[in-house]
Order: C-alpha cells, then structure tokens, then sequence
DNA sequence: ATTTAGTTTTGTAATCATTACAACATTAAA
DNA sequence: TTTAATGTTGTAATGATTACAAAACTAAAT
C-alpha cells in the first residue's frame, strides 16, 4: 500500500506534516469523515492544529484530485481517500456513508453532459435508510 | 401540463396558497432554483411571505416525493420539480444547474446499494466548467 | 354563526459548518 | 543569512438553514 507521502507526491503536493497526516488519516479510514472528525483525530497528535488546516488542506487536495468530496450528507461535507469510480449510500438514520461498487465502469463517463468543457467530478449518491437501522427499528417497537 | 394544485394533490399535500406558488414555481422554472431564489420571485405576490415557510414547504414537498433536492452545489441547495429521474451537470463558474437525460434508465435500479432497507433519493451529479464559461474565458485572455 | 381543535404561516433568534483574513511560522532559494 | 515564497494558525465573520413560539387560517362540530 502506499504512503500518504507518496500519495500526495503523486499529485503534485508538497507533503508537509498536516497534509500527510491528512492524507494518511483518509487513507487508513475508509469511513467518509467530516472536516471535524479529522480535526479531532488529529489534533491529539498535532498541538495546536488549526480547523482552518484541516479545510485549506482538504481543498487542496481535492483540487489535485487526491480525494473525493462528497455532498451527500445535507449538514456537512464528507471526504473519502478513495478515488477510484465507486457510488456511495447515505444512511439517514445513522448517518453513515456506504460504498457502492458499481457494475457498468463506462456508464458515468458514457452519460457525461454534452454541454461539459472540462469536468473535475462526478458523483451517484443514495439516500435511505440502511438494514441496520431498519432492524433496530423493529426491534424497538 | 398538470396543475401545480393537481401535482400537490397527487402526493397527498394540502395545496395551501404557498404550497401552491412553490409548487407553480419549480413547475413553470426549469432552473433549479435556490430556496431564497423561489423566496424573492414569489414575494412580490404573496406579502409576508416568510423564508421559513419557503423551507417549510421545500422540504414537505421533498418528504412528498414531489421535488428533487440537489446538493450539487457546495454553497447552497437546489430544487427541483422535475422528478423523472435525470442527472445534473453543474457549473463551477456560473453556478448554472443543467438537466442530463441518461441512456440507461435501469442503471441507478440496478445498482442500489445491497444494505439499503429503503431508498428515498438517487442523484447523479457532475461538476466541472460549461462550454459557454470556458468560451467566455478564451475570448477574455 | 361560533366554538374548538388542528393545521399552516410568520418573524425573530439561534445554530453551525465553512470562509476571510491577517499574523505568525516554516521552508526553499539566492 | 537574507529574502521570498509557502504553509499554518486563531479569531472573527458569513450565510444558509433551523428552532421555536406566536399569530393566522381552515375545517369540522355544536
């Protein structure tokens, strides 16, 4: 697997300590973290770690197509390491975001808009409620 | 064309006089309007309208299934009465919000994710810079 | 008509994720 | 070692959205 200094080499960003941490951190979880969720995991390790760090750096690297950011979730941006072409299902009960592999690889880039000069991104987003949350609901009652 | 007091019907929702305009307003304005967009067209008609009540009847009408709601943009939501499923393609320059029609219309069904009890909302977006934004760019330089 | 209960709208005041910005710190180049 | 460029920090705004309680409206029942 490679490092999250690699990783950022790779996009042409200079790898300091809070943007290799970062990148690190996105790697390592694959969990679609919030801008804060970084910030508090990464502030036991980094004193005096700025929140304004974590979005300067999340903007950056997202502009060299390091990460993904996705708007899924309507209260707060999530970010995910892993740019691979993959879906993603939000959970709005739990608020967890899923990955979704999905099966057609050309289907995103076969229906990108006709009127597009230059895309930077493309996102399939799901909404609903997962099994999980669904059970526990029943369960409940 | 179906009345918006018809579509508010169809989905169960008590066409008051707002509903009614928010309703017209997404019918009649193809262009995926924001909630402050849709409150200061609709303001001049109906006196005291409130922000609040704009929100209130956005999302009434999303927990109908009557709208769509875009968070294809970073900085606010967009709306969208036009419910047959269909991507968007949205421009970072202009911050214009354009339909895409896809070829293959059971592509979303099938890959619903496999842990989704219900699904409420599947959005295909694209992001990237418009053909009249990049030709305006051109003619500036 | 009038009362009553239920629903809808309104206005104001929060909330809270994100950004603006200027000072400070660090790194790279000269 | 100076200088310039880049990166980070902290605080203060911003602004879309929500919370909430009062007021207005609607429909049904008396």
């Amino acid at each position: 697997m490679k490092t999250a200094v690699e990783h950022l080499e790779q996009y042409g960003i200079r790898p300091s300590i809070q943007r290799t941490a970062v990148m690190n951190y996105l790697l390592k979880n694959r969990t679609h973290p919030t801008a804060d969720e970084i910030y508090s995991a990464l502030e036991k390790d980094i004193p005096r770690l700025s929140r304004t760090t974590i979005y300067n750096t999340l903007h950056l690297l997202y502009e060299h197509g390091a990460i993904l950011v996705l708007n899924i979730d309507p209260s707060t941006t999530h970010f995910d390491g892993y740019t691979h072409p993959h879906a993603h299902f939000y959970c709005t009960k739990c608020g967890k975001v899923h990955d979704i592999e999905f099966d057609d690889a050309q289907f995103i880039e076969r229906n990108r808009p006709r009127n597009a000069h230059t895309l930077t991104d493309a996102q399939l987003y799901y909404r609903g409620i997962c099994d999980k949350c669904a059970e526990a609901e029943k369960v409940a009652q």
